[in-house]
DNA sequence: ATCATTGCAAAAGCTTTGCATAAGA
DNA sequence: TCTTATGCAAAGCTTTTGCAATGAT
């Protein structure tokens, strides 16, 4: 999927660094410190994670610059205030989340039986998103639609 | 909200009946056994509960018949199972529920400052579902639209 | 008469928090 | 230098689970 030379001395690559540097903006603007732990934090996500849980980004960041869960979870709620991260499923009893920045956001088909969740796009969203917001004066950082069910291989489950 | 005069003798009543039994024909055609808890828990979703948790749902059965808090747990999967709820956002670290069964699934708006969820609906959003599960063989139970940022009152807090 | 379900209490996790230390600004 | 952030370990919570007793079929 990645190319065998990546350029590992430049960590910040490409518009990575615009959106890196969108989150800086952020913590700046609010009064938080731009430390070394939010930026490998958010690095890792932009670059890696399009989806993920607290332990695969804990795990993930173990060998280049180990952060303690304590942090990480101290960095999700600035991550999806900036519009960086959404949360999109609790499953198995944790969350997930989901990058959004720079990326249109995946919608969900939840199967009751086998818990697969398969992802689609659904253009029209926006439209919606767009309407409602307009309509309430609401100011919108994301969006997610999910429809839960079964799957075509789980269909005869359900009775 | 409610009139007066409710009939509490007659515990089932109108086409709450009807729903109750949706969920009893699950539960036999799936080889559960159809127990006064469960029932208890249903009739009580049905009757008093389009929005709640786990604990709002045991105080309220707390009066007339008081069920643990295992048994709800364990009632819940079988409950959106057959299509009688959805989970609909985890705050405050637990799980809320809605009621899906003979109602239009309310959308969310979410406020990432006050925390606030507005309900919004989008017709739209049925047309999206039938699509997408016709698309992919998917037999659908309920679906869920959720946008978040910031509310008309809290938009200075995003600069 | 079986065997699933309930209730209780204990266990299991994930997430949060207190406090001393480190490090942005 | 002044504060905020980090890490560690303990605490907090919701949710899950084991087991004996109960109850549905």
């Amino acid at each position: 999927m990645s190319s065998a030379k990546k350029n590992v001395d430049k960590p910040v690559a490409g518009d990575l660094g615009e959106e890196l540097e969108a989150f800086r903006k952020y913590l700046k603007n609010h009064g938080f410190r731009v430390t070394r732990e939010r930026e490998a934090i958010a690095e890792s996500i932009l670059r890696n994670h399009e989806h993920f849980d607290v332990d695969e980004l804990f795990m993930s960041l173990r060998s280049k610059k180990p952060i303690s869960k304590a942090s990480i979870y101290r960095a999700i709620p600035l991550m999806i205030q900036s519009g960086l991260l959404a949360e999109v499923y609790l499953e198995d009893g944790h969350m997930h989340y989901e990058k959004v920045y720079g990326r249109e956001l995946h919608s969900h088909l939840r199967c009751l039986n086998c818990r697969r969740v398969l992802e689609f796009s659904a253009p029209e969203l926006a439209q919606v998103e767009k309407r409602i917001c307009r309509q309430e004066g609401f100011k919108s950082v994301g969006n997610k639609f999910e429809i839960w069910g079964y799957c075509s291989n789980c269909q005869d489950e359900k009775k």
